[in-house]
DNA sequence: ATTAGGG
DNA sequence: CCCTAAT
């Protein structure tokens, strides 16, 4: 029975594997969809929609979010410069295939850093299914996302992508249907997002399905996952381990992001018990270092670790901070964020300052960018209208020893 | 326990 | 991102 289950499991993603990028990756547009529309909803008015709501599970899936970036990109008329698109919504852009998009998109930089199949064999999803899921979940997420794409036309791949590309293309368009949502009561947002935690161990439920088990039983908040860990390894320690193996970058992601998890959920749940469980490795843990930025090997030893924002997160820590203000940042992590096990109430008041301090340099050099603008260069300026965004909650919300430099620029 | 500031 | 002081 076990066993069954199991093949099949890896059966489907053997499957999974096999798909073309234009196949599999076309569920994150809908999904994109709504979290454009999301943002492109007035801020002070309610904005989240009744679609984020009803698609709140996909959104959890975080190789959704890499390709919103994108697609947010799209938006805002970005060039895809080594694809040689200028724009997507232009008078030509309605001829573009989908694949040649995504080929512009996956010579870009942008936020791209993570291989489409892998993604897929780290389903993630709302705890909801953690209860009923620890059986068969990947089972039923893979099919679930992948079966609706294959229904249409399982003959034609390039077919079905570009027909959901054009729903996804006027479901943006036409953001009227958003303005009108239900706000949300705090409440709501609350058990949204208790129910929506999407760090749960469903990262591998065939690699580690006992771990699963073990430390779902516990979950209820979003930090009961981490119970497993007894103990915080001394600096001392860590230390030590990075020296001893300089070698690989498995120590450069391993060590650091063990520490991470230290971080933001110090004592709360912990008890007194120490029982080294350090071969153990959580399945939400497991999903942390699998998710774990790739970079240079140089980059490995001065920043610990870090995950870089994406569009999406900016996005969302914006829409936050335009709802409970500047400083706020634990109510904003919990009500937000609480899918990410990332993103301490820190990282955002981190992030919210050096957003305010690149969007009021972007608005300096706004020409010169566009004209240096070579591809060479990495810096990927945030598209206007998050920087409009931001720059407005600078100045409602003045961020102490930053506001000056504010108030008197005007955009 | 959280936040502001600085590194 | 990390750390610390202050609240």
């Amino acid at each position: 029975m076990e066993t069954d289950r199991k093949s099949h499991l890896i059966k489907k993603l053997g499957d999974v594997k096999c798909q073309r990028v234009d196949e599999y990756v076309v569920p994150g547009l809908e999904d994109e969809a709504t979290e454009i529309e999301h943002f492109l909803a007035e801020p002070k008015t309610g904005h989240v929609s009744v679609d984020e709501i009803l698609c709140f599970e996909k959104e959890n899936l975080e190789r959704h979010l890499k390709m919103e970036d994108y697609l947010c990109a799209f938006d805002y008329g970005w060039k895809i410069s080594s694809g040689g698109l200028d724009c997507i919504h232009g008078q030509g852009g309605e001829d573009l295939k989908l694949e040649e998009v995504l080929d512009g998109l996956l010579d870009d930089d942008f936020l791209l850093d993570t291989e489409f199949p892998e993604k897929f064999s780290e389903p993630d999803v709302g705890p909801r299914e953690v209860s009923s899921l620890e059986s068969n979940s990947a089972c039923g997420i893979l099919e679930s996302s992948i079966a609706t794409i294959r229904e249409p036309n399982s003959k034609n791949g390039k077919r079905v992508g570009f027909d959901l590309r054009h729903t996804f293309r006027s479901k943006y368009r036409s953001r009227g249907p958003v303005t009108d949502t239900v706000r949300p009561t705090r409440e709501h947002v609350q058990d949204l997002d208790v129910s929506n935690n999407d760090e749960k161990p469903l990262a591998s439920p065939i690699l580690s399905n006992q771990k699963v088990k073990s430390s779902v039983k516990v979950t209820k908040g979003d930090t009961l996952l981490r119970q497993k860990r007894q103990r915080k390894p001394t600096r001392r320690y860590i230390e030590e381990l990075s020296r001893n193996s300089t070698t690989e970058n498995i120590k450069c992601r391993k060590v650091p992001s063990e520490s991470r998890l230290w971080r933001g959920r110090p004592k709360k749940i912990v008890p007194k018990l120490e029982f080294e469980s350090d071969s153990e490795l959580s399945a939400s843990e497991f999903e942390d270092e699998h998710k774990r930025t790739k970079r240079s090997k140089t980059a490995c030893d001065r920043r610990k670790h870090q995950r870089t924002w994406t569009l999406a997160e900016v996005i969302k820590l914006v829409d936050g901070i335009a709802q409970y203000g500047v400083g706020r940042w634990t109510d904003i992590k919990k009500l937000l964020f609480a899918s990410s096990a990332y993103r301490t109430p820190i990282d955002l008041r981190d992030k919210w300052r050096n957003l305010l301090r690149s969007s009021s340099a972007q608005i300096d050099n706004q020409r010169e960018l566009q004209v240096v603008n070579k591809p060479k260069h990495p810096v990927r300026p945030l598209p206007k209208p998050v920087v409009r965004r931001i720059l407005e909650l600078a100045t409602i919300h003045p961020y102490p020893k930053l506001s000056s430099s504010f108030l008197h620029r005007n955009y």
